[in-house]
DNA sequence: AGAGTGCTTGACGTTAACGTAAATGTAACG
DNA sequence: CGTTACATTTACGTTAACGTCAAGCACTCT
């Protein structure tokens, strides 16, 4: 069974980072493993904690807004007002995802559209060259 | 009528740059300005350069990659081989950027329906912080 | 004891595309 | 000639998220 205390590569195993990586977000305050000795020894907590830090990178958010969001929970998780902003600033994110994404949607139209017309941006370019 | 040979901050008014932005593109070599003493002055060929810079970059490539395509247009705009290779280039720009919409595409609907289900991130922070 | 393995801290390096500041030049206005 | 307005070069600063050494413990095996 999954033991109760990993180490860090064990760690690292486990979610495919590196062993930076985990200093890393220790530095940051996004995780606090506990030492023995000198080395570090990651909970169960630290785990949870990573797998919400990897899921928040995937949907883009930065290291500084998880770590602010994982930090309004730790003060008091049973706070309303802060689950609250927690679901703004995820909302502000998918907006900031959506426009993204419609931006994109829009350049590959674009640019699409250039390299079927025969390249219009290869005209372009050559009459840039003159 | 639009002056052959332009000021940068003419330029900078009808491109919506900085200054810097144009030293830069110069100093990058993706534009040649000519020189009225020391400042500099901008030809018809700039700005045809300088919108496709634009282009390029609306489109996400890097000006690495333009400045490529570019001199390769400016050695031998009539060389076969490399439209091809420009077209490759844009091509794999173009999957790229369609692998990019797709995934972008993945996570809103993820982080979509976790906002739907009542915030299972927000869950899983709870849980985190336990 | 020596070797090997894994972990630690510390600190500088990387990348892109400019921003920003300092010191200086020069052209035109009054 | 003095000031104003814009131009120029040089060069360090910025941002994110780690990468990449370097030097040195801590254990274990032999």
């Amino acid at each position: 069974m999954t033991n109760d205390l990993m180490s860090i590569r064990q760690m690292c195993d486990a979610f495919e980072v590196t062993p930076r990586t985990l200093r890393f977000y220790e530095a940051k305050e996004l995780l606090f493993p506990q030492r023995d000795g000198t080395r570090r020894l990651f909970t169960r907590r630290d785990r949870a904690r990573l797998t919400l830090i990897l899921r928040g990178k995937r949907f883009g958010f930065s290291l500084e807004d998880i770590r602010q969001i994982l930090d309004l929970y730790d003060r008091d998780g049973s706070n309303h007002a802060q689950t609250i902003r927690t679901y703004e600033l995820a909302q502000q994110r998918l907006a900031q995802m959506e426009a993204q994404h419609a931006e994109l949607g829009v350049a590959i139209t674009e640019l699409k559209s250039e390299l079927d017309a025969g390249g219009a941006m290869i005209a372009g370019l050559r009459r840039a060259a003159e």
